[in-house]
DNA sequence: CCTGGAGTTGTCCTA
DNA sequence: TTAGGACAACTCCAG
């Protein structure tokens, strides 16, 4: 076996479930890469979350391809066609992405390596449908979830049976000087050790991926249809991380759904945890056709909404000080360990948009940076619905009122009470609005509001009059 | 082309 | 205390 097979890892850091990967093995001697390319990304490029995940997952993903795996930095535009060229490899083989400047990025490579004779394999390996699989019948792409999933979905060729890993890898000889550095010279890790907080919570790689799959599995999916929206319930997967660097694929997950015994887990619990994965699916649809998703309202006239600027808010909304115990929990669970519950997700995008009126391209930039499943499609798809400028968004009159979602959502304050410690010795009846506790309360609790928690930043009231106006001269 | 039914996640007021 | 309707109107989608 002469022949040299690049795979180049890119989303999908495993070894199992990898079509992209198995082609490459049968192909040659395996030459596994991974780019930090940055300078293509651009404005897209990775948040600081994001890269201590990476940082991890490439150590273990180097360490089960017995140390083999090569770094590189760079423009992946130049870098993967010179590796081939002196490598003379045969093939380059990939699974596919769907952002658009990788999806630009990608084709330029195609024809790069056309040019020199080397074989581009592009599979997928990220998604149970590609985008282009899933269209109504007049060809065009769904923008309304539900018949997205009900027809297109689940009406179209099923997702294909996971593949294993590869038997026995051979691996292709690497050349000394072709340009490969050290992990720890990408620059992966924060400067100041921000990153140590959220280790306990993460279990890295794609055996943390299926350990976090058994486990929702047996704990998590029987009465997730309506447990998934009570934050301290152990009823959302949390595999969204592992999702999105591919340490285990959607369609791993679609079919250890299909292997659970008949009758073991309710049908409304899995249709909906199946609906979930379907979400993903659909934003990366709404992406892949709508390439400004990140950055322009899907509805027009919305560009015309004018936002509040307002640092010292924005602030506030980041750092878990804006005075209202539910956002303030939420917006600390993501600071700490890279993630929010997602019933969480939307009373604090509600609150930054709708009562603080910030533009939501200020919340999504500050997810982007902080959350270790920071997604592009899923990101701009799910800030979009909650402005309401998405696809099938929420009506403008929906806004969600943070003390209203805390009493139904977290009844005993156990979500609130552990990230936001200082109001732990509230009584529930004050926890979710501490501003309206009488002042011996507050004292026996030992909390004092503007000291040692804040009185809240905006009125919820009058704001969300604010908003339901300012929407409402939209139409 | 027309038609009818429907659309993730809510809140507030009134009777 | 609780249940029902208003909040808007528009677009999407399938038949």
């Amino acid at each position: 076996m002469n022949d040299v097979a690049i795979h180049w890892f890119r989303q999908d850091l495993r070894l199992s479930d990898n079509p992209a990967l198995c082609k490459a093995c049968e192909r040659g001697g395996l030459l596994p890469i991974y780019i930090l390319d940055d300078v293509t990304a651009g404005p897209d490029a990775m948040g600081a979350a994001s890269r201590w995940w990476l940082h991890e997952a490439l150590a273990m993903l180097n360490r089960q391809l017995g140390g083999h795996l090569r770094l590189y930095r760079g423009d992946a535009r130049q870098i993967i066609p010179a590796l081939a060229k002196s490598y003379g490899a045969s093939s380059v083989s990939w699974t596919r992405c769907y952002e658009p400047w990788r999806v630009k990025r990608d084709k330029e490579i195609v024809d790069r390596l056309q040019a020199l004779n080397s074989e581009s394999i592009r599979l997928n390996g990220s998604l149970l449908w590609e985008p282009w699989d899933i269209k109504k019948q007049d060809g065009t792409p769904y923008k309304v979830f539900t018949p997205f999933f009900r027809k297109g979905c689940l009406q179209a060729i099923p997702p294909a049976a996971p593949m294993a890993a590869p038997e026995k890898i051979e691996y292709a000889s690497a050349l000394a000087d072709d340009g490969a550095v050290a992990l720890a010279s990408l620059g992966l890790l924060p400067d100041i050790a921000w990153h140590e907080q959220m280790v306990p919570h993460w279990d890295i790689g794609e055996e943390g991926a299926s350990k976090a799959l058994e486990r929702f599995l047996e704990e998590g999916l029987n009465g997730y249809k309506s447990g998934r929206d009570f934050p301290s319930l152990p009823h959302v997967s949390r595999l969204s991380p592992y999702l999105h660097w591919g340490h285990i694929s959607p369609n791993q997950i679609w079919h250890a759904l299909e292997a659970l015994e008949e009758g073991d887990i309710p049908a409304r619990d899995m249709d909906h945890f199946r609906s979930e994965l379907a979400w993903r699916e659909f934003s990366h649809s709404l992406l892949y056709y709508n390439q400004d998703l990140a950055t322009k309202p899907l509805q027009n006239k919305f560009a015309q909404l004018e936002w509040r600027d307002d640092p010292v808010a924005l602030t506030a909304w980041q750092k878990g000080k804006t005075g209202i115990p539910i956002v303030d929990a939420g917006m600390r669970e993501l600071w700490q360990t890279g993630y929010m519950h997602n019933r969480v997700r939307m009373i604090v995008a509600s609150f930054l948009v709708k009562n603080l009126r910030t533009d939501w391209r200020k919340g999504e930039a500050w997810f982007w940076d902080t959350l270790v499943d920071a997604d592009l499609a899923n990101n701009a798809a799910s800030w979009q619905w909650v402005a309401g400028c998405g696809a099938d968004a929420a009506p403008y009159f929906r806004i969600f009122n943070p003390v209203l979602q805390a009493e139904k959502f977290d009844p005993e304050g156990h979500y609130i009470r552990r990230f936001v410690p200082e109001l732990a010795s509230l009584p529930n009846k004050y926890l979710f609005q501490p501003w309206t506790a009488p002042e011996p309360v507050l004292s026996r609790a030992g909390v004092t509001l503007g000291q040692t928690y804040p009185l809240p930043i905006v009125d919820l009231k009058a704001s969300r009059e604010a908003a339901l106006e300012a929407y409402h001269a939209l139409s």
